[in-house]
DNA sequence: TTGGAGTCAATAGG
DNA sequence: CCTATTGACTCCAA
């Protein structure tokens, strides 16, 4: 019986979210922070069976995220569309989340239950072309929101009409500004100090290099250490311990994804016109980041990027010719045997003209992209597929602990 | 308690 | 305006 208690009915009770420290801004002339129980944002599929966002997350076959990043990143450069816009109207994150997120995906089996929603949202987001003209019709309506107001002084809450450039989208037409379901308020005052703000703490480069270098010693430092070194450095506990949690944690995760990105800008370039590769220009002498844990071996990346591509050529979909499909290598449990393919994720998620998901199922989609430069791109394709696959290889991020 | 994951929101640059 | 970075915080699970 694959029953899963997973439903855990968690609903946060905040008890209330007081913001007294709003001077009587003029603004805010209708804030409706109405929030709906239910789901917050609208999902980009109107006709879901009823189904939650989460049971789709519950539900989605893997996804590729980094295939799902690129088209969304592409989408919303091309429409110009911004991450905030994009990231509280589509995702219900705030701007600096979608950027990460979108900068530096994390692999779909690396990512918990919450953590694979937001792709899914994007996923669904991507199915739907209309979606993105949606998108760029709430932003003409922001922007004659701001408009008017900058106009008239005093912010006059008119009735929202619709009457933009002739577009209207049936449905969804409420400009609604999804309430962040579970703010984090980070109010621990107890008394009512309007203004307590304490101002954001700014670690100097060298505190960060110290840091770092601390990290390199004891990426799990004990409370007596990190006592050491907040005196030390001058900084408080919590700095410190705040610090090597994003550090070694969050941050630390994306290492190898940000060494990625090194590598791709050094292997396109020997790839785009044999020039060389040249060193790594940052800080050399700096024993900072670059701790690597070797195991890149395979250095036969910069082989001939030429062939070897054909094998999934055909199968792309039409407009992401240059999807590398990894995540499955790792994790060839969770698609192996028992995923029941079809059904309504499947014709959710598999539409043919999105970024394809199914890993093996690879819808037939005899596309070509017939034209310009499908070369270089596919040549690009190689590339990140290959630099993937070192990662890959290279991605036990084995926490070593080599304690004194 | 502690580590991990996910985010927020301030802030630095463009 | 917009995006990237990152210290701090919340929620969860072990």
């Amino acid at each position: 019986a694959p029953e899963s208690p997973l439903s855990s009915a968690e609903e946060s009770v905040k008890s209330q979210q007081e913001e007294q420290m709003c001077q009587a801004s003029i603004q805010e002339p209708s804030e409706t922070s109405e929030s709906q129980p239910g789901t917050p944002l609208p999902l980009p599929l109107p006709g879901h069976a009823g189904l939650s966002i989460q049971e789709m997350v519950a539900m989605s076959p893997e996804l590729d995220t980094y295939a799902i990043t690129k088209k969304v990143k592409e989408v919303l450069t091309d429409n110009n569309l911004g991450q905030r816009l994009f990231g509280e109207s589509i995702l219900g994150l705030t701007q600096g989340s979608v950027s990460d997120l979108l900068a530096r995906p994390k692999p779909w089996h690396k990512l918990s239950l919450k953590g694979r929603e937001p792709f899914v949202r994007m996923q669904l987001w991507l199915n739907d072309p209309r979606n993105v003209e949606k998108l760029m019709d709430m932003k003409r309506m922001e922007k004659k929101a701001y408009m008017k107001r900058r106009h008239s002084s005093i912010g006059e809450s008119h009735l929202l009409e619709s009457g933009l450039s002739g577009s209207d989208l049936t449905q969804s037409a409420s400009p609604q500004n999804l309430s962040q379901q579970h703010q984090q308020q980070q109010q621990q005052q107890q008394q009512h100090q309007p203004h307590l703000k304490k101002p954001r703490v700014v670690l100097a480069p060298e505190e960060k290099e110290a840091l770092k270098r601390a990290y390199q010693q004891k990426p799990y430092p004990s409370p007596k250490t990190i006592e050491e070194l907040a005196s030390q450095l001058n900084l408080k506990t919590s700095t410190v311990i705040n610090w090597f949690h994003n550090y070694s944690l969050v941050r630390g995760s994306h290492r190898s994804r940000i060494r990625r990105e090194l590598f791709i800008e050094e292997i396109q370039a020997a790839a785009g016109e044999g020039g060389s590769p040249s060193a790594r220009p940052g800080k050399s002498g700096g024993e900072g980041d670059n701790s690597c844990d070797g195991t890149e071996s395979d250095s036969t990346a910069e082989g001939r990027p030429s062939g070897s591509e054909e094998r999934r050529g055909l199968l792309e979909s039409p407009n992401l010719s240059h999807r590398d499909e990894e995540g499955e290598a790792e994790f060839p449990s969770a698609s192996g045997t028992s995923r029941p393919r079809g059904g309504i994720i499947d014709s959710l998620f598999g539409i043919p003209e999105s970024v394809s998901t199914a890993p093996a199922t690879a819808t037939a989609t005899p596309c070509r992209n017939p034209k310009d430069s499908s070369l270089r791109k596919k040549k690009a394709a190689n590339l990140n597929n290959i630099i993937h696959r070192l990662e890959k290889a290279a991605n036990r991020d084995e926490p070593h602990e080599w304690e004194f």
